[in-house]
DNA sequence: TTGGTTTACGTTTATCGTAAATATC
DNA sequence: GATATTTACGATAAACGTAAACCAA
């Protein structure tokens, strides 16, 4: 279990959770500041990776299929973790000791 | 603070807790089935990333640092959870109603 | 000198935004 | 027809391995 793994980027994980939180595509590509088109490649990127129909396509957004929707939660415990360490860095960094607790 | 934030890449977190664990590059590298260059060049960036030291560069190998040891939990934590949404997915992925609880 | 790390170099691969095309309501 | 997603395309940037250089015990 020490195996290193090929996992999904954080990126994705990070995109998906966006488009699922704010609902369309276009919604989360202004949160983020970034393009649609570059959140439908992670997004399909990711689907494709996990072999996971993420989203149901509507005209109006991108709803989360059930699947999507139990991963969902798996994703933001992903980037809470991913937050928690950069957070823990930004305290070494300044030396502070600061009460960060986990 | 549901905005989407610049952390560091998923992939250098695991170079820099597989170094850790196995006290080298080298063989942290015979681990993974990589070359050593790039665990270097990763645990660099990850380290000018964050603007923290992780490892005392020694001649038989990497050891941590006070703040490389705090930093290296929570990079275990960020990988379990990566491990967990990917545990997920393949399961989501064979349509098996197995009880994976969220 | 031996085992380990780092840098240099060239190549391969991935990533992104703009803009056109497509689909849905 | 309006709003959203997707694909095409070209350009920019990142990632890797090999091999040479460097450093410490």
């Amino acid at each position: 279990m020490a195996r290193p793994q090929r996992l999904p980027k954080l990126q994705l994980i990070q995109s998906f959770a966006q488009v699922a939180e704010h609902g369309s595509l276009a919604a989360a590509a202004k949160a983020v500041g970034g393009s649609p088109a570059t959140l439908s490649r992670h997004v399909s990127s990711l689907e494709a990776e996990l072999g996971v129909t993420l989203f149901e396509r509507r005209g109006d957004g991108l709803a989360l299929t059930a699947s999507g929707a139990a991963l969902f939660a798996h994703a933001a415990d992903v980037t809470a973790a991913a937050n928690r360490f950069a957070a823990a860095a930004s305290g070494q960094d300044q030396g502070l000791d600061g009460t960060i607790r986990i």
